[in-house]
DNA sequence: CACTTAATATTGTTATGACAAGTAAATAGG
DNA sequence: CCTATTTACTTGTCATAACAATATTAAGTG
């Protein structure tokens, strides 16, 4: 790769390594037509559904704003329908429709595959260990950013 | 934080990882005017000016026409300024300003300081080797993109 | 119950990111 | 030296990301 890859901040690594990660998703999730934001919301949805659009914010990690314009193409890609909550007027019901629900089955298999392949190299162990790493940086940014 | 983070993918905890981090360095770097991006690109060009986009490119790991509009913003702030190569007439070469200069000497203590905040609770050992983690990560991304 | 405050979803704006396609200039091959 | 290919940059488009602001509804408080 680049010599100087390992002389940069771990800033620099971690926004190169998780651009390239997104180019290998997108490429391999082109066929079916999703991208990788896209997927990593119909999998949240695969693990549950029946949830409001500020759930799946909070469970994805992004803001409502965004979070609605991803379930828009999913909406428009008939994969999840809204449907509106019982007990709040303001609210809607997020759930998977079957096209959503085999699409979901078909791509989980291929995203285990792809996490196992950028993890060659490293056993189980390191594996945790890195993610242990990654999950301290994340609570220290937190930390930093409520206050 | 969320306790269900660490039992996240390794590509979901770098995915939001990164946004946090680029969240973070937004807010710092608000006061000065520049997005974390820009900064990064500038940073570049403080180690070495005179280099057309392509190779600014290359050196930030983006493609041409997203560094051409960060090099535009930039240029709107007259922070650099792009002049024609004497020996290509298709390239420019692109400098730093007096300001852009002046404003890269002031951020760079800025962006060590919030690199050290972020790896709180790891000493140096561990901060190696959680840079030669996300490097092989890196390199096995590598190689599974240009397949 | 009335009024203030908070929550949910939406729209607007700006920046980034990647790909595709196009323009102009340099280089390669015959 | 002419043509074909490559290179440097540009523009267009779509998706993502975060902030701000708004409308509607819910919840809290007197």
């Amino acid at each position: 790769m680049k010599s100087y890859f390992i002389h940069e901040s771990i800033g620099v690594m971690i926004a190169q390594t998780y651009r390239k990660l997104n180019q290998l998703l997108f490429l391999r999730l082109k066929e079916y037509e999703i991208t990788p934001e896209q997927w990593s919301v119909l999998y949240r949805l695969s693990q549950k559904d029946g949830i409001n659009q500020r759930e799946i914010a909070i469970r994805t990690s992004k803001d409502q704003p965004t979070t609605k314009r991803i379930l828009d193409c999913l909406q428009k890609k008939n994969l999840i329908e809204k449907k509106m909550s019982p007990s709040d007027r303001r609210a809607f019901l997020i759930y998977l429709t079957d096209k959503g629900k085999h699409l979901a089955q078909q791509l989980l298999p291929i995203e285990q595959k792809i996490m196992a392949e950028i993890s060659v190299g490293m056993d189980q162990a390191e594996i945790n260990q890195f993610k242990n790493k990654l999950l301290l940086i994340s609570e220290n940014i937190n930390t930093l950013i409520n206050d």
